[in-house]
DNA sequence: AAAATTCACAACCGCCGGCCC
DNA sequence: TGGGCCGGCGGTTGTGAATTT
């Protein structure tokens, strides 16, 4: 086995990206799409190994990134995962859309682990720190009543993925909501047109996004690189609201059916597809700690971009 | 106010398995 | 078949911000 020869050379940049270097991958990536990462910096014109912008694009400029605090259903699954599949990072991420497993791994390791031994748990074994002879951590005083994700899978003797996936359906629930009165929908047309009323619109069934375009090869964590591309794409046209919807969003299959039957109910215009708000995009844009990805930075103008889309996923 | 310490998380390192020639 | 390349993965380190002393 070869090293990578990107790791042998000297003169690649390490340390943190820098905003023109994000802006180069990103419009590289999203003009090209993901090829070999190998070659993307020369493409880019990036002095970085290709390892590195993978990493860069995957844990944080990707537009499927969901940004912000860990949600309490998010932590009670991370931890319930943990459970059963230890530090397999990779496979607790792909049950968390928009979760990257660096970001679950820091998360664990920063925050949950010590939640776990305070309440007397041991983030190895999930057992009380007293069955299993480590020491156990005093409990400090909390101003804030402790929730105890346990209290809902003591009783299991396994882990139980319909049970667990039941807060990914109430997420998907969120997702798959109608729209609201001020949101948009793109039409085939890439027109847009306000909703009057709850009409769900459906791009999953009827857009197959080829693999030929190349990016979601790289998605390692089951998410859809069309999942919330629309939402970056908002960010980039303006404040229009397109909703998108990722028809191959990786469910357990009893809590898919529920989710089918859920989007049946909701989508009376199987043609058309579900728009995500473009909150989380923005908000991720604008709370970047090394960065500030503003619009402005990025040189895909609207009527390329669109164009972009239209040539990218629209073709099959 | 400044220095020291802690925390959160971005990024790197190195191993592994799969693929291709 | 074996070597080289590549992407995936988990562990670890580095860095800047926040908090404490």
């Amino acid at each position: 086995m070869g090293r990578h020869p990107c790791c042998t050379k000297q003169k690649l940049r390490k340390g943190l990206w820098s905003p023109e270097e994000d802006e180069k991958l990103y419009n590289h990536i999203i003009r090209f799409g993901i090829g070999c990462w190998s070659s993307v910096p020369k493409q880019a014109g990036l002095e970085r190994c290709g390892k590195s912008c993978r990493l860069r694009w995957i844990n944080y400029l990707r537009p499927d990134l969901k940004r912000g605090n860990f949600t309490q259903q998010e932590e009670d699954l991370i931890i319930s995962l943990h459970e059963v599949l230890g530090n397999r990072w990779s496979q607790i991420a792909a049950q968390l859309p928009g979760r990257t497993d660096n970001e679950i791994k820091n998360f664990w390791n920063s925050s949950l682990k010590k939640k776990l031994k305070q309440r007397g748990i041991d983030p190895i074994t999930h057992k009380p720190l007293s069955e299993t002879g480590a020491q156990e951590e005093k409990p400090k005083p909390c101003v804030k009543p402790i929730f105890n994700p346990f209290a809902s899978f003591e009783y299991q003797a396994a882990f139980n993925p319909v049970e667990t996936n039941a807060n990914l359906f109430h997420q998907f629930q969120q997702t798959y909501r109608p729209l609201e009165q001020n949101e948009f929908m793109m039409n085939f047309d890439n027109s847009f047109t306000s909703r009057p009323n709850s009409v769900y619109c459906d791009y999953g069934e009827a857009l197959d996004i080829p693999d030929s375009c190349g990016i979601q090869e790289s998605l390692n964590d089951g998410s859809n690189w069309n999942c919330n591309i629309a939402a970056q794409m908002s960010s980039v046209l303006g404040n229009e609201v397109l909703n998108w919807c990722s028809s191959e969003i990786k469910l357990e299959s009893p809590i898919r059916t529920e989710f089918e039957a859920y989007k049946k109910r909701l989508n009376p215009c199987p043609g058309l597809q579900h728009v995500e708000s473009s909150e989380e995009f923005s908000s991720y844009l604008t709370t970047s700690r090394s960065q500030d990805l503003s619009d402005a930075c990025f040189d895909i103008s609207r009527g390329e971009l669109a164009c972009e889309l239209k040539g990218n996923f629209l073709s099959s």
